[in-house]
DNA sequence: CATGAATGAGTGTTCATTCAT
DNA sequence: AATGAATGAACACTCATTCAT
């Protein structure tokens, strides 16, 4: 089961959620269809399965987000959470995608998509107020803004190989938050 | 053909490119099959043909990209810039999704796709150098990181019925960016 | 579409309604699988389309049941009638034993054959109350034991190669069925 | 071995031989995959079990078949004859119709089915010839309906909710029969 | 004796593409 | 130019059967 579900991240990786053929899961994972179909109900819940775990480790990010002010330590927080997204987002970037644009008829995978980037959503929102917004930018257009950010710039790290593991970029990019986004009222 | 080329930017929009079957454009045209492949050779040409529209706007959108400096004019032109970008993201978003994330093994959609964003990206980076940016961002990340925003920031706002025809969404936005990436030397 | 419905009636007969593969009915049909699927939403489909064929001749049947008393002229009648039945089950006799057995999840299927079957059944019912029925013999019964006889003894004459043509057997059902429930009063 | 056949008599009933799962089956029977191939050699082999026991039972039914004449004896000895035979039909029916219609390619099962069959038409028929059976009657045509009368009213009542416990319907067919088949002569 | 995870051939169904009219 | 009926390769999914433990 364990070999189906990584066989199928690393399918879904390279071709898609809709390219991936059960068959190349299958063959990835060195199974049987018949083995594939005794441990998840369709393709679908192969999805399903890998999005609950996904959203697990989003909502742990979450809740594990430290306080973001003007100090060191606050551009350190940040840091750390950046780049443990991006990291979470490389190894679930297709189920990510998968429920960002509703690839999947599933409801249950979307629902567990808006939940964790909810639960993402405020905790930065918070931690935003708490450093002072300025009042002159629409608080749920900066929370839709950081989101986007994100989300968009981990698929740009995990797809290319722009070398992100050298920390450069993400102290760049946490600069450019940490600037933007939460050092405003300062 | 505009029929065609209409209806399955419709589509596409509509269930995205991998769920959209020839036979839905079609009606969706009052066509006929055979109609359809008397001007495409195939669904994914009818895509490279969107495609190519799309490059071309987004070509003309980086060339027509002003100074953005500390000014208000600055902040005006990237205004200007960013509601434009936006508006062709909501007629092509389908496009751009299909290049960005390579749902289609055609190289010259992908080909296009890139080249359409670099436009973008480097007329961006050009007008970020002149503003001055700091020494502590690397230049990839900062550009990176701004046509990631840009483009998931356009797609959030075209999805979900985020009222963004007000204007305040853009304004937000606007300084958001102007703030972070451009200001920056300020 | 005439040439599938005539394989699948076909097919149907021969290896009973789930042992028959769509294969085998297009391959019948001297067709291909897609143009099955352009006639019939799916195999289901094509029983029930059948069973449509079938009830209307039932009914049919039933709305031509002509007095059946001790005279001559009833022999004839019920003779005519029987005859008449044997032939149609003959012809649909798949169908007819899809819906007395439900093989078919289907309800359509069911309610078609019920309501034939009660058509029929409420005809000879008619009848055999103009005929006299004996006051000892619950109406029910007689029915639901004449119906029986009838569908089985069809199905018998009709699947194996009990020389059914010669009309000599006809005529012996006519008889027994003439005696054992209509001239009971006589 | 006795759980799974009985398991297998179960499942057969509830949703027909071909509808039936070797799972069902084993599930029903608290057992495993492994131990129902233990007993059986496969899914048609429990089937012909079954149908062996059904065998020997319908034999011992036509051997014990008492004289059937016009007095008040011959028409209990008819009726007890028809509550038995309902009463087994109740419980095999399922394989009696998988043998009926040849909803099955193995030959054993079938010849059982037909020498079963055999025997009480032949046993009835000797009856029928004791009685004296109107001469304008075909003995085959008579044997032929009596069975199929038989065979299908005990499907009706087994498988409906007729309410055939309270024995008025067993009177009322035993009546018909009576007259129909066997009192002709009187 | 018993188990149940694993298998894979087989089946229903879809849909991009063709071509005779 | 336009049509739309026909095609068949490709895919998701099922289930009888096996075999290592």
């Amino acid at each position: 089961m364990r070999r189906l579900s990584d066989a199928g991240m690393r399918v879904f990786a390279e071709r898609g959620y809709h390219q991936s053929r059960v068959d190349d899961i299958v063959r990835a994972a060195r199974t049987s269809h018949g083995t594939f179909y005794l441990y998840f109900a369709n393709k679908e819940d192969l999805l399903r399965a890998l999005a609950v775990d996904c959203a697990q480790e989003m909502e742990a990010l979450a809740a594990a987000v430290e306080p973001i002010n003007a100090t060191e330590q606050g551009f350190e927080n940040l840091r750390d959470f950046l780049g443990r997204f991006v990291t979470t987002y490389r190894r679930y970037g297709v189920v990510i995608r998968a429920w960002m644009e509703d690839q999947v008829s599933d409801r249950e995978v979307d629902r567990l998509g808006v939940r964790a980037f909810t639960h993402i959503a405020s905790a930065l929102g918070r931690r935003m107020e708490e450093s002072g917004v300025p009042e002159d930018v629409d608080p749920t257009a900066a929370v839709t803004a950081l989101m986007a950010l994100l989300e968009r710039f981990s698929y740009a790290v995990s797809s290319r190989d722009l070398g992100f593991d050298d920390d450069e970029m993400l102290t760049s990019l946490t600069r450019l938050i940490h600037r933007g986004f939460f050092r405003a009222a300062a």
